[in-house]
DNA sequence: CGCGCTCCCTGGCCGC
DNA sequence: TGCGGCCAGGGAGCGC
């Protein structure tokens, strides 16, 4: 899925086509994603406004002019672009289609069907039990050394998966941990408390340069990610241990290991982090 | 409570 | 070429 870079390279990607756009035609093609389509849902998204476009960690949140926001999360394998025009017929996997009073489509699209979509009161929104529990905005002032070594204080579990989960940090997924990790020099088996300290000034920027390289490139395109205009992100190319197990460290020539922690598979280099 | 494993789902790829 | 097994960017829910 789209982690944090890609969910904000479709964000700006698609402001500019739903922002002050009324929802002329709201099409939901099935009854439900990872969980069940709020009640309602197409007729209560019919004929609003998209006021914003904002996101949150992973989220995506439409809010709207009736004081609603459309929640949207893209799970492993969604997408949410602009069609060109005309629009094409949907296809099996497109499972939302909305067009906006100027004539724009935009398609949410997901084979797998991890991902979510919620409506919620703007006023109940922090409380939502998908958003409620989430730590920082790895990009924003909330979050520096201090932060994340208050949260990674008492935990024992390795530091991969203490940022996998998002209540240390908001956003990261299984990409950028491994890359960031591989920039701060910090094994991916390292735990978490340890890291705590003079290490997590070292992973606090790792963190924040990787995710803003990544978005400058627009994401990371690979097997389903595509930007909101459905051009390809290239932060791929610049992988230094994800996906590249095997290969020689682009820094000290040793090959690249691969391990499986918390189910989910983490690459780094035994020499460049410890 | 905190942690790790399994599962949800479809499709691509690899080896036989 | 066909088929089975494995793997994939996330996260909830369960058992230990």
């Amino acid at each position: 899925m789209p982690e944090l870079p890609e969910v904000e390279t479709v964000r700006r990607g698609l402001e500019g086509p739903l922002v002050g756009r009324r929802l002329a035609r709201v099409e939901q093609r099935r009854a439900d994603l990872r969980w069940p389509f709020p009640e309602g849902f197409q007729a209560r998204l019919l004929d609003r406004r998209i006021i914003a476009l904002d996101r949150r960690a992973k989220f995506l949140l439409a809010r709207l002019d009736d004081g609603m926001v459309w929640m949207i999360h893209l799970g492993m394998s969604g997408r949410m672009f602009l069609q060109p025009r005309p629009a094409p017929a949907p296809g099996r996997h497109d499972h939302v289609i909305v067009e906006t009073d100027r004539g724009d489509t935009v398609t949410f699209q997901d084979h797998r069907r991890f991902g979510m979509m919620d409506l919620v009161a703007e006023s109940a929104l922090a409380r939502h039990s998908m958003l409620r529990e989430l730590g920082p905005e790895p990009l924003g002032n909330g979050f520096n050394e201090t932060v994340l070594s208050a949260r990674l204080k008492h935990r024992r579990t390795p530091i991969k998966s203490a940022l996998l989960d998002q209540r240390t940090v908001a956003g990261l997924g299984n990409i950028y941990v491994s890359e960031a990790l591989y920039r701060a020099g910090i094994s991916p088996r390292r735990l978490a408390h340890s890291v705590a300290g003079r290490r997590a000034e070292r992973l606090v920027p790792a963190i924040r340069q990787v995710l803003q390289d990544a978005i400058r490139a627009g994401g990371s395109s690979l097997r389903d990610y595509v930007q909101a205009s459905g051009e390809l992100g290239y932060f791929q190319h610049e992988f230094q241990v994800y996906d590249r197990e095997g290969q020689a460290c682009r820094r000290c020539g040793a090959p690249i290991r691969r391990i499986v922690q918390s189910g989910r598979a983490s690459y780094y280099c035994g020499g460049c982090q410890r």
